[in-house]
DNA sequence: CTAGCTGTTATACATTATATATAACAGCTA
DNA sequence: TAGCTGTTATATATAATGTATAACAGCTAG
């Protein structure tokens, strides 16, 4: 796992974390099972404090990708990360929704916007066994 | 234009409103040339500061969907809003990561993403003219 | 048993983002 | 002149973000 953050992004740390993390598991570099550093570990690593790892770790556990043990540390869940639900949809769908209305203000087709997508799921499939 | 406020949400009340606004232009309730409610009269209607309407409005400007004349008033670019830039693409291709990742994560398909997508577009579509 | 590693909790602090409250200004119009 | 624009400035309050230390409990390797 690399993990690169960007100081200057207007995104939070912690946020660019979870995410980089997230895009491990979806591109099967990370499996479950895996274990991930120590929050102090990869603080010292990445040069950022030990709590905004711990804030990452926290809110990945509770959306199921991570599994937590006070003394082994922590892992990609073992048990597989939580299917889509019917909430999860819903919560997408609410997030998208601003990406697809400014599009079509911009005059992006469907077409285009699915091309786009498209290339994202390409770059994840590249890597998955 | 209605404007729905969530006080509770976790996006800040002045995001909302810039995404209600784009949101009406996408469903051609807001043509261009359209006048907007004054940066005054918005606050009091929804009963919020005027500097939240107007940190909505300078960024909508910033974006190119608004125009904004110190005497006349804002309304909806006349010109229309720019069309999508290759930087445009890029911005929304690395928005959009993220979803992507979770989504391939939780086993959620490709086509299961594009049918969340596709009932977006419809409900923008539905109003379209 | 001790040393060292886990995650966890608590406290304190600094900076920034968000939102509000007032006030004032310049320019246009009725 | 009165009233409407957006704009600017100042002040304040609250929350989010990130860092810095310190300490605790529990496990494990030496």
């Amino acid at each position: 796992m690399f993990i690169e953050l960007d100081f200057e992004s207007e995104d939070p740390i912690y946020l660019q974390l979870t995410r980089q993390i997230v895009e491990g598991i979806a591109k099967g570099e990370l499996l479950p099972g895996d274990a991930l550093p120590s929050v102090r570990s990869l603080a010292a690593d990445i040069g950022i404090n030990l709590h905004t790892v711990n804030k990452a770790y926290q809110q990945l556990k509770q959306e199921g990708f991570l599994q937590i043990h006070r003394q082994k540390g922590v892992m990609v869940h073992p048990d597989g990360i939580p299917k889509a639900s019917e909430t999860y949809k819903a919560t997408l769908a609410k997030n998208l929704r601003p990406f697809i209305a400014e599009s079509i203000c911009r005059d992006l087709s469907k077409e285009e916007f699915y091309k786009i997508c498209n290339q994202i799921y390409a770059d994840f499939a590249r890597r998955e066994k």
